[in-house]
DNA sequence: TTGAAAGCGCTAACAG
DNA sequence: CTGTTAGCGCTTTCAA
């Protein structure tokens, strides 16, 4: 059927070892062999077969990706930031989604496995023991991308969320905002509990404002969600209501923005409101989206980037990475 | 290293054979054997190594997606069937961005082939020649999705974008608009030349409405273009500019909607705007968008369902699927 | 119903 | 610098 390294090494007069030698590169070889062997793969076109030869080297230049949703658009502009250096290092990846569900993503893990990836992109919303396990089994590097681990044992690519939060609490509180409503989305649990949480609260106590549980929302992240957030909002009596909405992604910061708006309110004179995620949807309202930027394209980048490190076993000064991030104020701020 | 077939062929007292055949569901095997084998596999925890037995069987149970780009929400709800089906038909998918670059196309797919794919699902613009050489380079079943041959040999799924854009331009003239904006996107070139502009003209015709080219602008998909093209009409005196647009994807329908408000002009009562995607944006604007609807997901879904046909040579009735769509009216329309 | 054995196409010692 | 050879882990005849 196809040809072969054998089929090549034939019509070029030398061994397949030679051919092989020419295909990998490998210096051993002198220049008018390797001139020869070359014209003959061009003539042939011949194209080694990836599959013969992760058998052989035990290396497929595939990475697993495991995903929550590719059509939600965090984690697709992540995809490409993965694809893209995947790419560039030569790798090619498998890409799966898991909805966030438990057993699906260690079945995903492994599948992975059998198909011999070299590498593991991992993304979901929280990490157990579970995933620590089959991480394990894999016996290849595995990065979380979004996602951080607990025990900083699995390296990771994250911005500091804590930070990121805290910057924007105290941005609204020194605008005068003493009730702030907080709409969280199905983010990682962890995060949810052991940075932002926290982080806002600490810039609310700095200004003697409480941290106040019925102004706090858990949203799903779509906009439905960020409409009926608002509804509980708007329900309050315009004492007590927030005056200012903190939402974790831009979907649901859509939808608060539509639901103060249909309320005849106005955005940002009525209600402030600052997102925490910047895709392209920030400028797709009016008025425009403020939010803190999280790259995710670079967050994708910069975890294949890691990854591929790791697969060479190079050295690594850090595997905890945090990428820097910014508060773009928009319209929806004064 | 890992556990291999032999492994457990020497605790299970069979030979490889036997265990290859309880893998592969092969019924030629005694039950208490059968039994005996099965409690091994789980007691070692082998799994396969798919590589091996790519190379084996010549089949890897792995179809290459070549997509222009994932961060684009049509690809991406696309993409999500695609993995939906390929998941249940236990297929992994290889996922590559394109760009729309021929050249980069036509070097994926070569990649794909060294991957040794079982079939190919590949969207892009434009299918050339050289497509097609290629494609038959591959040996293994390609379907297009979203994307049409031009010589109807390769097996597609679609909707009827020339009937879709005639009953959409039918019910903005039946309004009584007779001069209609169209904003093209970057779409496929044949699709357009062939079936959306004809299309057009033919009902804008049979309202003895001209088929005017200044009403005609070439986006890019993109918002700001959308924001662009509207500046473009409302330049035009009121006398002469559109009062309805229609508009090729939803970005740009979302830019239109706020150039015209940006202008202190009103939707749907100034102008009316109708778009041709429906991804969710379409309700994340005020007012929401009017749209034709294009099954992103099912085109996908359907596509890999098909190639799952072409790869174990089911006979199939229709290779040139068009799925059913629709118009969805919201508020972007009267 | 089972086993033996020959590959699949390539890499990687090892020897020369 | 080049060739020989032994696998990589599995499927698939072919015989038994």
């Amino acid at each position: 059927m196809d040809v072969t390294i054998y089929d090549v090494a034939k019509a070029a007069n030398v061994s397949m070892a030679t051919v092989s030698r020419v295909m990998n590169g490998n210096p051993n070889v002198k220049p008018e062999t390797r001139k020869r062997v070359q014209d003959v793969i061009k003539e042939l076109n011949y194209r080694p077969n990836a599959v013969a030869r992760g058998l052989a080297s035990k290396k497929t230049t595939t990475i697993g990706v495991v995903i929550p949703d590719i059509s939600d658009t965090y984690y697709s502009e992540l995809t490409r930031g993965i694809e893209d250096v995947a790419k560039m290092y030569q790798y090619n990846i498998i890409l799966t989604n898991s909805d966030k569900k438990l057993d699906k993503e260690l079945e995903l893990i492994n599948d992975m496995s059998s198909k011999q990836v070299d590498g593991l992109l991992f993304m979901g919303d929280e990490l157990t023991q579970a995933h620590r396990t089959y991480f394990e089994g894999l016996k290849v590097p595995v990065v979380l991308a979004g996602l951080l681990d607990g025990k900083n044992e699995i390296p990771s690519v994250n911005i500091d969320y804590g930070q990121a939060t805290y910057d924007s609490m105290k941005h609204l509180l020194k605008a005068g905002h003493r009730k702030i409503g907080l709409i969280m989305g199905n983010m990682r649990q962890l995060i949810l509990k052991k940075y932002i949480i926290p982080s806002a609260e600490k810039a609310l106590s700095e200004y003697q404002a409480e941290f106040m549980s019925h102004y706090l929302y858990e949203g799903d992240n779509s906009y439905k969600s960020g409409l009926e957030a608002t509804a509980v909002f708007l329900n309050m009596s315009p004492a007590t209501r927030p005056t200012a909405i903190f939402v974790l992604n831009d979907e649901m910061a859509l939808g608060v923005i539509h639901g103060i708006q249909d309320h005849g309110l106005n955005v940002p004179n009525d209600f402030e409101v600052l997102s925490f995620e910047d895709t392209k949807l920030t400028r797709m309202v009016r008025p425009t989206l403020s939010s803190v930027v999280q790259p995710m394209y670079d967050i994708g980048a910069v975890s294949m980037r890691l990854l591929t490190k790791l697969m060479r076993k190079e050295e690594i000064a850090e595997t905890q990475i945090l990428l820097p991030y910014r508060i773009e104020f928009r319209g929806s701020t004064k």
